[in-house]
RNA sequence: GGCGCGUUCGUCUAGCGGUUUAGGACACCGCCCUCUCAAGGCGGGGAUCACGGGUUCGAAUCCCGUACGCGCUACCA
């Protein structure tokens, strides 16, 4: 097996949305099968009907699909060991319990639920150590069995756990792990709905798929016994386990919807780019050993590998997620910050204005160093789509002084001698202006960034005067010197 | 309760028996740069390596125990 090509599965149950926790297994599984020039297979685990919700796949895909994780073979792109829907393959489950209770691994119960419930109360009751099915069903006479059946008794199918044995098995990230068998109780395989459970579908599914190396989360440790019992029943070899560690709220519980989002397109939709959320993702749990921190997606598939894995969980934690977001930011072109600008433009209030490229643009360079999410280049300064309405406070009092209207017009007047005013323009009328008066140049630059962009804080106000434009620039000081009083 | 897994700065982590006065990143604080805010550079505080025993000349690193946390314990995945 360890010289086939690897091929690995990522498995989610469609709930609706994507776990980011469920991104993270899905990144690994993707950068272990690419990194090792593997396969990487999107099979979704669709079989409580009880859970099904409308809509939850395409969602699903979606969201696979922004993070950038294309995969090999799935439900929308076909492959080799198709369907890839747990839901269409219930008859190759059904005959693979058929196989099992035939050599008397598995047993048909016809137990009731109200039996069921009864037995664990009374095992409770006794204070036994673990709450485990009686195995009444397994001593069924061949004729009792018949007869249910033929009455068309409801019934599962459970795996008939022989007592006293010890299951071992090795985990890539965890090391040799070992259970006893009479920890496990008679697993149902076949719910009385036809379908399977989760445990007897992924091992069918793994090994039909020919899957090498399972890779998923920690809260499958426990139930991996089950699954190693199975591949001994029908005789498969075993694939490669590795049980990543989960990820937490910041209370150091299961990451959660309670506190907080846990959705990948809730990131998405705050404006989180993809690059950041995998590249955080990615290091929630792993690291390559060195310092290093930021990676492309490609970069990680260079640099990954399952025995650098973690073992403990790790805390979901937004504030170093914001400062990688801002990272990636900064280091795209100012050409793909545009197309996410202008969508960014037709969500906020001046979706109905047009501003030229050439002006978007100049914004993009003038803030890109002071933004971490791209609809900071609209919240954060609005001055570059409207005029202020309002001037701060704090800086009023600071910087406009009695002598600062007269200081400003003097610097206006200068401006309207000169027909487009480059960006050194500026700078040096501005200079001139200041020795004329003998003043210091924050004289004049603190104030006329107030009355031009109603802050205090914002670009260079070389960059901040050459964005805005000379018509502009005479408008809003004109303005400002009317409306503040001091 | 039972079984399993885990435990290094607030958080993510490096460390795989001596190179460690435990390194980096985020956050925080200070300084530099400077027209502001950032970015960048430099520096600071912050971890008795959960605790207790061993093994060893020597342990964050190996072993055992305890505590705590988490997961599983469904006809859910």
């Amino acid at each position: 097996m360890i010289n086939e090509t690897p091929r690995v599965r990522f498995a989610p149950s469609p709930t609706g949305y994507l776990h980011v926790g469920g991104l993270r297994t899905a990144l690994y599984n993707y950068l272990f099968a690419k990194h090792n020039h593997g396969k990487f297979i999107l099979r979704i685990e669709d079989t409580d009907r009880n859970r099904y919700v409308e809509g939850a796949i395409e969602k699903l895909i979606e969201a696979l699909k922004w993070a950038g994780l294309e995969y090999d073979e799935g439900p929308d792109v076909g492959g080799d060991f198709g369907p890839y829907l747990q839901s269409k393959r219930l008859n190759i489950y059904k005959q693979h319990a058929d196989e099992l209770i035939l050599e008397g691994n598995a047993y048909y119960c016809f137990c009731t639920s109200e039996r069921l419930t009864a037995l664990r109360e009374e095992q409770e009751k006794l204070k036994l150590p673990q709450a485990k099915y009686d195995k009444h069903c397994l001593h069924l006479s061949e004729e009792e069995i018949k007869k249910s059946l033929s009455k068309n008794t409801p019934y599962v199918v459970r795996l008939n756990v022989k007592p006293n044995q010890k299951i071992v098995f090795n985990d890539i990230v965890r090391g040799t792990i070992e259970f006893d068998s009479n920890n496990i109780d008679d697993q149902i395989l076949i719910k009385s709905d036809g379908y399977p459970t989760y445990h007897l579908a992924n091992v069918v599914d793994d090994h039909l798929m020919k899957i090498t190396h399972v890779i998923r989360g920690e809260e499958w440790l426990s139930s991996t016994p089950k699954h190693v019992l199975l591949y001994d029943a029908f005789s498969w070899e075993q694939p490669f386990f590795a049980h990543l560690p989960l990820l937490l709220n910041p209370d150091r519980s299961k990451l959660s919807k309670r506190q907080g989002d846990v959705a990948v397109e809730d990131y998405r939709d705050k404006g989180y780019l993809k690059e950041a959320l995998v590249n955080f993702v990615a290091l929630l749990g792993w690291n390559a050993g060195d310092d290093r921190e930021f990676y492309y997606l490609n970069e990680l598939v260079e640099t990954f590998s399952l025995d650098r894995v973690n073992k403990a969980g790790a805390v979901f934690d937004t504030v170093k997620l914001n400062s990688l977001n801002a990272e990636h930011l900064r280091k795209k072109s100012n050409n793909e910050i545009l197309g996410m600008l202008k969508d960014e433009i037709q969500k906020s209030q001046y979706k109905n204005q047009e501003y030229s490229d050439e002006f978007l643009l100049l914004i993009i360079e003038a803030m890109k160093e002071r933004v971490s999410f791209v609809s900071e280049f609209v919240i954060t300064c609005p001055y570059f789509y409207e005029a202020p309405k309002d001037y701060e406070q704090k800086a009023i009092e600071k910087n406009w002084k009695s002598e600062t209207p007269n200081q400003l017009m003097k610097f206006i007047n200068k401006l309207r001698d000169i027909d487009t005013p480059s960006k050194s323009d500026y700078e040096l009328v501005l200079a001139n202006i200041a020795e004329e008066l003998g003043i210091g140049k924050g004289k004049l630059i603190h104030p006329l960034r107030l009355a031009t962009s109603g802050q205090s804080t914002g670009p260079g106000i070389f960059d901040l005067l050459y964005i805005l434009g000379k018509e502009e620039i005479i408008k809003r000081v004109n303005t400002a010197i009317e409306k503040i009083k001091v």
